[in-house]
DNA sequence: ATGGTCGATATTCGA
């Protein structure tokens, strides 16, 4: 069996020490993190590999980043989303990976958050949500595991929310984010977590602010996309909503797929 | 009661 996660740390520095005893407890075979908010050379690449991890990163100073620890070693690496080549904000890596006799893609994404809608961040996240979709399209073809993994900002349903209604404005909720995450969906991509469990308030992140841990007042906005290939193969999804709780948390929690590769 | 809370960084921005 092997296990894929995804989780947001929103800090690799400030998060070390709840990444590795994560890693210690959950023992994934790959893990996508986002917002590392790293440069690559300052990341704590040490202490992870310590645990037995390979460790590639795509960072930046300050803001987003992304990176992929993995048991395996990669066989590959990509850094950046294809289609934009002045986008220098860095929120896309690929590892391909050899698990027994096939391949396996993994990419660690980290979705524009798109808010406040009336700026230019919010055309520039349906942008990328468009550049995206053109990247799994190609990829589709190569009739391979593909696990698109990560924080994509954005609420698929009514029931992936404690309370829609003030989510309504919001860039993570808007009818055309929403439509553009179905379009990935329609693609043949599988949403990993709503194909093993229909149920509702299932969340990943809840806000630091006004005790919205404490309140269940969560949204649903860090997913597994699966090509048919991985999708036939997946056993059961997992999110690791106990290390909300932990000192010094993270407001986003791991979301685990297991698969029979 | 028109805030609230984090992280990285610089005394503000992004989420």
């Amino acid at each position: 069996m092997i296990r894929i996660a995804t989780w947001n740390i929103n800090g690799v520095k400030a998060r070390i020490e709840n990444l590795c005893q994560w890693l210690k407890d959950a023992s994934p075979d790959i893990a996508c993190l986002q917002e590392i908010k790293s440069v690559d050379e300052a990341f704590p690449r040490g202490e992870i590999e310590a645990l037995g991890y390979h460790v590639e990163t795509h960072g930046q100073k300050g803001f987003n980043g992304v990176a992929l620890l993995s048991r395996m070693r990669p066989d590959e690496i990509n850094r950046g989303l294809p289609g934009d080549e002045t986008d220098e904000q860095a929120r896309f890596i690929e590892g391909v990976f050899t698990i027994g006799p096939r391949a396996i893609r993994v990419c660690s994404l980290y979705l524009p958050n798109g808010n406040p809608i009336d700026t230019e961040k919010y055309p520039y996240k349906l942008r990328w949500m468009d550049r995206l979709r053109t990247f799994a399209t190609g990829r589709l073809q190569l009739e391979e595991p593909l696990i698109l993994a990560g924080d994509y900002n954005v609420i698929p349903e009514p029931i992936d929310c404690h309370d829609p209604a003030v989510w309504a404005n919001d860039a993570l909720f808007l009818p055309q984010t929403r439509s553009a995450f179905r379009e990935q969906e329609n693609l043949g991509l599988t949403d990993a977590l709503r194909a093993t469990t229909a149920a509702a308030k299932i969340y990943t992140f809840w806000d630091y602010q006004a005790g919205a841990w404490q309140k269940n007042n969560g949204i649903r906005i860090d997913h597994l996309l699966l090509s048919p290939e991985a999708a036939d193969r997946l056993l059961s999804v997992a999110v690791d909503k106990h290390v909300r709780a932990w000192e010094k948390p993270s407001d986003h929690v791991p979301v685990i797929g297991s698969f029979d590769f």
